[in-house]
DNA sequence: CTGAAAGCGCTTACAG
DNA sequence: CTGAAAGCGCTTACAG
């Protein structure tokens, strides 16, 4: 097979003897063109598959109808559902999406920020690296085009968020716990605590002040990387205290699952000697043995209304940046790591 | 805070008193534009934070460095994993990434190559839509643009394609069944075999010829979408038969989970009784008890070289459309499904 | 060393 | 109903 050549507004012109400008009247149905050139341009662009070159039209009109994405990490299954809602309504509203990872690198995550604006991106989502220090790119980048943050926020940028009710989301998952007549209920969390861990750490805080259980800092144990092994490390480093937990509230399902491993290793009986909550009940929390009980984390309702925030933020550009958290309730799944049904 | 206008060359040329010539030489430092004037025009740059539009530059230069990406589905993990090594060599290349999804749907994927070509993508990565049919528009644009499959591929089109060794995968998968002493090892596979589910059966029937073993069409089980729930469900029509089988080879470890459920749940020892091979080596499959047995599928290797054929190839462009398939080696990992170390 | 001009593919206000 | 011309932001061959 042969390759082909690009088809342009131009090539149909001189085969039709028409001007350009009239071809491209004709093609976007303009009433002052006559339906029989209508018809004779259409046909030939047809014929030799015309595809209209976006990039010459956005570059015009200033308009590329393309999304930026930036993720921490694009290989996380969360991550994946946040992207899927986010491609499912753009597509819906005739955008395109551009992905890219910060890889939880400030440097990169500037970066990112920038060649999205030089793609001439129409608006970005951004979900924060962790290590965000300054958020002086974000801004600098808010002030230019549309942004928003949704998943991993800051309340230092004025602009509108998209997050769960992260702090009553733990809340409701500690005093499910407590509930159940759990006193010594420990927390696994990151070490510096990121926007989510922080809020998650204060609605576990929160439970226990409202139910009068005192904060016991052993029960406290943080990570830099709070993924399924480190939940194992730490709920070892729990199990060989003197006085052990009776319930394990992991802000990651990954960290619970990691905690159900150690306590079946040891043989620890889950809910009875030490129940165990997660945190945005990824498909693994039902294929551990037993299923965990976790809060549902909607990443694809998420990544839609991200999506559709910024869209709107692009048809109705604001002249000054505000403030807006949109925040996406959650339900806490009971499985049977905490209760278990008889 | 306010909003910024866009800042041009145009702009940066009449604050300097320079020609907009000139300023683009100075910033891409033309070894004709004197050093002093190169100065001027980027300390202004870097002080009005002018950003080139890359999209002004790739209309000009027929490259937008855009490569277009189209997976079926892109909330499976071993997707985002593919992704991720695509996005990683892409941006090691100067290259940006859309990635669309088709819905495993035709139209979808017919429609996604148009508009990736619209968009004056350099060239694009496409995993095959279940249910394509007709190759047509694959073909259409592969006339027009360099285009490589990857995981999901097809001989039918004539091109370079990216895939792991599928039927000596699955072959050597069974062959270590029947090296434990396995004489009736059940399939679980796709119905409309596609790609992948055909080489890994063809696998799966040269092993039992291999060692004289026959095949047994009640071992064969067949679903439309072979998830974790449909392993589950072929797995008790299995246990359902009169002569059980003593092996499983599932063709993704998400069958193969439903399949170990399943046994869990009529306490059938794994893998004394019947044992349990996957493929894909998910983090899933070290999740469930007991580990799953699987073919390692190194996603993120797959995807960096699909990325790595692609761009070498908007780099040399061939006249002529030829079909190479660069095949990939994977490993079989043994865990506690298939055989349990002592 | 610097500038004026053409052109990438398209749209649209202005003329006729 | 149709066309010639300008312009989106950039690069580059041609002049000087």
């Amino acid at each position: 097979m042969e390759k082909k050549t690009t088809v342009t507004l131009k090539n149909l012109a001189l085969r039709l003897n028409l001007s350009v400008s009239t071809v491209s009247r004709a093609l976007n149905n303009h009433p002052d063109i006559s339906a029989h050139t209508i018809q004779r341009v259409k046909e030939l662009a047809e014929k030799l598959n015309y595809v209209p070159n976006l990039f010459a039209k956005g570059f015009r009109s200033h308009r590329t109808h393309i999304l930026g994405v930036i993720v921490p990490n694009i290989s996380h299954l969360f991550t994946s559902t946040l992207l899927k809602g986010i491609l499912v309504e753009a597509e819906q509203n005739g955008y395109r999406v551009i992905i890219s990872e910060s890889n939880n690198e400030e440097n990169k995550q500037t970066e990112m920020l920038q060649t999205m604006m030089q793609f001439g991106a129409d608006g970005i989502l951004l979900s924060l690296a962790k290590k965000t220090k300054s958020i002086h790119q974000v801004l600098e980048t808010l002030q230019r085009i549309p942004l928003v943050l949704f998943d991993k926020v800051s309340e230092k940028v004025p602009c509108t968020q998209i997050v769960i009710n992260e702090e009553e989301a733990a809340f409701n998952a500690v005093e499910h716990l407590i509930g159940l007549g759990k006193k010594r209920i420990a927390i696994l969390k990151e070490t510096e605590n990121s926007f989510n861990s922080e809020k998650r750490f204060q609605g576990y805080k929160r439970a226990l002040k409202t139910y009068n259980i005192p904060l016991d800092l052993k029960l406290v144990q943080s990570t830099e990387d709070i993924s399924l092994n480190n939940g194992k490390r730490l709920t070892n480093v729990l199990l060989s205290q003197k006085v052990r937990p009776d319930a394990i509230f992991a802000i990651t399902d990954n960290a619970a699952i990691g905690a159900i491993k150690a306590l079946n290793k040891f043989n620890v009986r889950i809910p009875e000697d030490i129940a165990v909550v997660g945190f945005s009940n990824s498909i693994n929390s039902t294929i551990i043995q037993p299923e965990l009980s976790t809060v549902d984390q909607p990443g694809e309702r998420i990544g839609r209304i991200a999506a559709k925030s910024l869209i709107d933020e692009i048809n109705h550009p604001n002249k000054e940046l505000i403030s807006k958290t949109i925040e996406i309730k959650t339900n806490l799944i009971v499985r049977d790591s905490s209760f278990k049904a008889i």
